[in-house]
DNA sequence: AAATTAATTTAGATATAGCTAAAAATATAT
DNA sequence: ATATATTTTTAGCTATATCTAAATTAATTT
C-alpha cells in the first residue's frame, strides 16, 4: 500500500503530535498542524483509516498504528538524512535546509536512502541534532538539557534547538553558537536567570533565560 | 509562473521530440511518449499554451517557445545532474539512475541545483555521456560518432549509446564496455561489418554491426 | 435537563490530471 | 470532388486534495 505526498506529510504530522505515538491526536490539532481546515483534515483522516496507517473514530480523534509509525519515522529517516547531505556535502546554513528536506523527502527509493546513509558516514543526529532513526525505525535519543537547567562550570556541546524559527536561528548565527558548539556554563545571574557562557573556549556570550531555555546541550 | 510536475514532464518531452524546438510535434507523438492518451495530451497542450512555453494550434501541432525551451533545459540540467550525483557519489550504476532522477529533477530550489554543480565540479556530462546546459541554458554537444563509422587504428573514448534500454546497458556492463573507457578499432569485417575493439588498452572485444552503431566515441 | 458552545463531519464546490466515447477537423485515396 | 481514413478535440466522467457553508455530535454551562 503506497501513500500519497500529501498522505505522508499528514502521518508525519500526526506522529509528531501523538508524541511518537503515545498519545491520540484531534482533527482540529492536526489541521492546525497542516495550516489547512479541518474539514480537509475528516477527509484524509478517513483515507489514512482506510489504509491502516492510523485508528480513526470519528468525533474522537486518531491513533497511529504500528504500521503507520514505521512508515513516519521512514519519511523522517529520509528528512533528516537529507539535511545532513545539505550540511555537510552542500554548504547549505542549518536555518536553510527544511524546506528543501521537505521535498526530497519523498523520493521513493530505498536504495537511494541506504546508498545516502553510508555516504554520510551512518550519522545519527541531524544538524539541528535531532535522531535520525536507523533502517529500522529505532531511534537513539540522547538525554538533552536546555542551557539553563545546567550548574555553572559545567560543559557540554549545543545539540539542538527548542524553537526553529528563522528568527531564532539567524540570532544564533549570529552570536556565533551553532549545532556541535562545545560550551561551558561561566555564570549564571540569580536575579533574572540569564546567563554567560563560554563557547569553544574562547568566545564569551551573554544570553537572557528565555533564550538559554531554547538551546539544547549534551552534557560531557 | 510555475509549472506542475506533470507540466514539466510534457514540457521536456516535447522538447525532445521537437528536436530542441527546431521542428513541431504533433498530439500523438507526445501521447505516444509520454505513454498516455491524445485526449489527454489535447487538455495539457491547452494548458501549456495559456502559460505560454509552447505556441499551440489546434489540429496544428505545438512549437515550443523561447521561454518553453529554457524552462525544459533547466529540468534536463536538473536531471542530468542528479544522474552524475548518484552515479559518482552514491555507487549507482548508470543504467540505475534514471527513474529516481526522473523524481529528482523536480525539485525545486535553485540554490540546491547550483550548490550541487559544484560539489560535483561542474560535469559537462552526465553518465550517459549526454551534455549538461549550463545555468542559461547553453549547451556544448561534443562531435561523436559510432563505433562502426570509425576506421580500423582510430582511438576514442565511449561517450553514449543511443539504445538505453535496460537490456542493452546490461549487455555492455557485461562485456565490460562502460561510459569513459577507452578503445581502439583493431579490425572490421567487411562480409557482416562486425568489429574487433580493444578497450583500455587490455580487453579484446568482438561486437556485431548492430551492437557497434549503438555505441557513441569521441576520437582522439 | 435543557441550552449553549465547541469540535467535527458531511455536502457540495474547485482545480489538476487522467480516462473513454463521440464529434469534428484534416489528410489521403479513389 | 467526394468518400474514407486518420488525427485531434470536445464532452462528460473518475480520483485526489483542497475549500466553504451547513449539519451534526460532543462537551460545557446554567
Amino acid at each position: 500500500m503506497t501513500l500519497t505526498t500529501a498522505e505522508e506529510n499528514y502521518l508525519k504530522a500526526i506522529y509528531h503530535l501523538s508524541d511518537g505515538g503515545t498519545k491520540s491526536v484531534s482533527t482540529n490539532d492536526v489541521a492546525a498542524e497542516m495550516k489547512t481546515k479541518p474539514a480537509s483534515v475528516s477527509d484524509m483522516l478517513r483515507k489514512l483509516g482506510d489504509k491502516e496507517v492510523i485508528e480513526y473514530r470519528k468525533y474522537y480523534g486518531v491513533n497511529i498504528t504500528e504500521e503507520g509509525k514505521k512508515r513516519a519515522l521512514t519519511t523522517i529517516r529520509k528528512h533528516r538524512l537529507w539535511e545532513v547531505f545539505l550540511v555537510d556535502k552542500l554548504q547549505f546554513a542549518w536555518d536553510e535546509v527544511h524546506e528543501v528536506a521537505e521535498e526530497l523527502e519523498h523520493i521513493q527509493s530505498p536504495l537511494l536512502i541506504q546508498r545516502l546513509d553510508s555516504y554520510l558516514n551512518f550519522p545519527k543526529f541531524d544538524p539541528h541534532g535531532d535522531p535520525i532513526p536507523d533502517e529500522y525505525g529505532d531511534v537513539r535519543a540522547r538525554p538533552r538539557l536546555a542551557l539553563n537547567e545546567m550548574d555553572i562550570d559545567q560543559s557540554g556541546q549545543i545539540v539542538a534547538v527548542k524553537d526553529s524559527s528563522a528568527a531564532f536561528l539567524k540570532y544564533l548565527d549570529k552570536v556565533g553558537a551553532y549545532i556541535g558548539a562545545r560550551i561551558k556554563i561561566l555564570d549564571k545571574v540569580e536575579f533574572d536567570g540569564s546567563m554567560e557562557i563560554l563557547v569553544d573556549q574562547k568566545k564569551t556570550l551573554f544570553m537572557s533565560k528565555d533564550v538559554a531555555a531554547n538551546i539544547l546541550a549534551i552534557q560531557s
